[in-house]
DNA sequence: GCACAACTTGAAAACGTTTGCAAAATAAAT
DNA sequence: ATTTATTTTGCAAACGTTTTCAAGTTGTGC
C-alpha cells in the first residue's frame, strides 16, 4: 500500500512470540498433522495475543490458495441475479471464500479481459451466470484446466459442468397446466432469442400445444426480452389481437409483472379477465397482488450448487465433470383462473 | 494452484524476449518515463507476443497495488442495493479496478471479520453499503488509516467520509407535495427503525405535518420495514384505521409496492382513492403500473461518486475525507391525485 | 576537454508465505 | 544397546513482482 502502514504481524513475529521456527507456525496454521501439540498450542495462542491475519497475497504468491472465486454476471439490479448471487455468496462464505465479482454488461470484450485476468493467478476458480458469449473463453478455460462451473446456459457445448433447470419440461407442465383450467387461446411472451433457456420455454410451450391439438397461432407470441417494461408492451399487443388470449404464459416474472401492469390498464382483472403465469419464482412474485402463479427455479440453491461442484473440481481437478438439472416445479399461487365464459362483442 | 498450471509467463520471460533486464520490464510495464523507447517497444511487443499477464499477488506483495477494492453489503437480492452496486461496478471498471463483494445478512459478526480480513492485505479501500454495526470497525478503519467510505448512513459519526441523500428534505418535499394536492389523512410507512435514513424520512414528514397545521395521528404510522410484504400488511392495517388516510407515503418503493397490492385488494384504485407516493425510484418503480410518483434517489450515482472519492483517497492520502450529500427531487408520476371527494359511510 | 547534471539501466533486496530437504529427536523393533 | 522407522523441526529456496542503489551513459555549459 502506499502510506505505510502500521507494521504487519507477520509469521516471523509468531514465531518469536512461540519460541518456534516460522516453517513450524506455517504449518500449524495449514492444520499439519505432524506437530507437537505443545508448540501447538503456543503458536495459536500467540495468534490471537497478536492478532495476527494471515496475508493472501503472499500466501498465493507461494503457491497456497487464494481462496477466491470469480464471478461472472452481465448485470447486476436484476432479482434473477440477485438471487443467484445471493446462494453463490452464501455457499461460498460457508466455505471461507471470497468472491470477485464481474459485471459484463453484455459487453463481449469484457467478458474475456476479465476471464483473462481471472485465470492468471487471482481466482482458484470461476463461476459464469448466463454468458453471453460462453465460446470464447469456455475452450480457453477448459484447456487450461482451470475450474469453472456454468450457472443456467443451455449446453452451448458437452464439456461445461453447468447447472440448470429443467426449461423444457417446466415450460410443458405450465402449459399443461393453463390448458387444462379451459384455456385455449394462451399467449406466450418470449424472453430474449438468443438466450437457450427462452428457446427450450417456447418449445415447451409449442409443443405442448399441438400435443393438445390446439392450434399454434403465431400473433400470441411477442417478445417481453426478460424485463418488466417490454413485458409490459408485448402485453398491450397481445390485447390488441383479434381473439385475445385468456391466459398469458411470461417466460420470467418480470415480463409478468409487466404483463399484470398492461392487462389492469386495460381495466380487466388477474385471474378473473386474464390468467397470467411466469418463470423463476423470483421473492416478489410471492408478495406481489394477486400472488403469481409460476415456474419456481431454485435460484440461490442453483448458485450453491454451483460452488460445490467447482469447489469440488478445485480440490480433486480429476473429479469427472458433471451436468445437474434441478427440478423447476409449478407453484401455484392466485393469478391463474378457468377463462371467463365468452363476453358478447 | 493444485494441478500445476502450465508455467506462466513471467516478467523475467518477457526480458529474455525482449533483451533487457526484468527491472526495465518492470518500468516499462509500470509506465515510468526514463526509459528507453527502442527497449519500451521491444517489451511491449514481447508482452503481446508471450500473451504475458501481470500477476496480482506478486505485484501486491512487493508493495505495489492489488487493485482491488471491497464492498459491503447487508444482504442482494434488493433493487435498492442493486442499483447502488451497479454504480459502484462501473465506476471500478472503468478505472481498471477489481470488486470484492462481500454480504454480511446483518450478522455483525460477519461485518467485522470480513473488515478484518480487507484490511489485511487483500484490498486497498473499502465501500461500507448502509452498514448495521458501523462503529465495530469505523473506529479501527480510521485509525489505521484505512481508507474507506460508507454509502447512505445518516452519520453515526462525524469524520467517516460518507455519501448520502437528503432524507429529511426530501421528506419534506414528498409530504408537502401531497398536502398541496388536498390531502390531510397521510399515512406513513416507517422504513427499518434502526437506520438513520428512515429516522430522517419520519421527521421530515411529521414537521412537514406540524408547519402545515395538521395534526399528527399515531394511528397513520405503520412499520413496513422497506420491504414489499411488511409494506403489505402495514397498509392493510392503514386501511382498516377509523378516519383512513387518503394518501399514503411510504418510506421506500418496495413498501410502497406492498401498499398498492394492499389498495388493490381492498377493491380500491390507485391515485382515484388513495394515492401512493414511494422513495428511492429504483427501477421498477417507472414500469410499474401506475407509475409510481415517489423520491429519486440516484442510486447509481452514489456508489460511483463513493468510488470516486475512495479512489482519491487512495491515491492520496492527505486527501481530506468529505461527506457529499447527493439531490433527491420528487419524481412525479401517476401514483398521487388529488383526494376524491369523501364518500358517506 | 572537463565537471556536473540528468537520464538509463541492471543487480539485488525486499514482500510474507509454502514446502522440499535433511537433520534432530523420539519411538519401535531387534 | 543398537539399528531402523517415524515424528518433529529448522533452514533455505522458491513464488513474481516492485523498488532502492549504485553504476554506467549521455548531454550540457563552460
Amino acid at each position: 500500500m502506499n502510506g505505510k502502514r502500521p507494521a504487519r504481524v507477520t509469521i516471523k513475529d509468531i514465531a518469536h512470540e512461540a519460541g518456534v521456527s516460522y516453517s513450524t507456525v506455517s504449518r500449524v496454521l495449514n492444520h499439519y498433522e505432524h506437530v507437537n501439540p505443545v508448540k501447538r498450542q503456543r503458536v495459536w495462542s500467540a495468534v490471537t495475543r497478536l492478532g495476527y491475519v494471515v496475508n493472501q497475497q503472499a500466501r498465493s504468491l507461494a503457491g497456497g490458495h487464494t481462496r477466491i472465486i470469480g464471478l461472472l454476471v452481465p448485470e447486476l439490479g436484476n432479482p434473477y441475479i440477485g438471487e443467484v448471487i445471493r446462494g453463490v455468496d452464501e455457499a461460498l462464505a460457508s466455505a471461507q471464500y471470497d468472491l470477485l465479482l464481474y459485471t459484463t454488461h453484455r459487453q463481449k470484450t469484457r467478458e474475456s479481459t476479465f476471464v483473462k485476468a481471472l485465470t492468471h493467478g487471482m481466482a482458484e476458480g470461476l463461476l459464469l451466470l448466463v454468458p453471453t458469449e460462453p465460446q470464447a473463453y469456455a475452450e480457453s478455460l477448459c484447456q487450461e484446466e482451470f475450474p469453472y462451473v456454468v450457472i443456467d446456459h443451455q449446453g452451448f457445448d458437452d464439456y461445461s459442468p453447468t447447472v440448470i433447470g429443467k426449461n423444457y419440461e417446466a415450460a410443458v407442465n405450465a402449459t399443461r397446466y393453463l390448458i387444462e383450467l379451459g384455456h385455449r387461446r394462451i399467449g406466450f411472451i418470449h424472453g430474449l432469442r438468443h438466450l437457450g433457456s427462452a428457446i427450450e420455454r417456447f418449445r415447451g410451450y409449442r409443443q405442448t400445444l399441438e400435443a393438445y391439438n390446439i392450434p399454434f397461432a403465431p400473433e400470441l407470441v411477442v417478445d417481453g426480452d426478460f424485463l418488466q417494461w417490454p413485458g409490459y408492451l408485448a402485453t398491450k399487443q397481445l390485447l390488441e389481437v383479434a381473439d385475445p388470449p385468456t391466459a398469458i404464459f411470461a417466460s420470467n416474472d418480470l415480463s409478468a409483472f409487466g404483463a399484470m401492469d398492461a392487462v389492469r390498464e386495460r381495466g380487466l382483472t388477474i385471474p378473473g379477465d386474464i390468467s397470467i403465469l411466469g418463470f423463476d419464482d423470483i421473492p416478489q412474485s410471492a408478495s406481489v397482488r394477486p400472488g403469481l402463479t409460476t415456474v419456481r427455479q431454485p435460484l440461490a440453491e442453483m448458485g450453491q450448487i454451483a460452488v460445490r461442484m467447482l469447489l469440488s473440481y478445485i480440490e480433486n481437478p480429476q473429479h469427472p465433470r458433471e451436468r445437474i438439472e434441478v427440478n423447476t416445479p409449478l407453484i401455484i399461487r392466485d393469478s391463474c383462473a378457468p377463462p371467463a365464459p365468452r363476453r358478447k362483442a
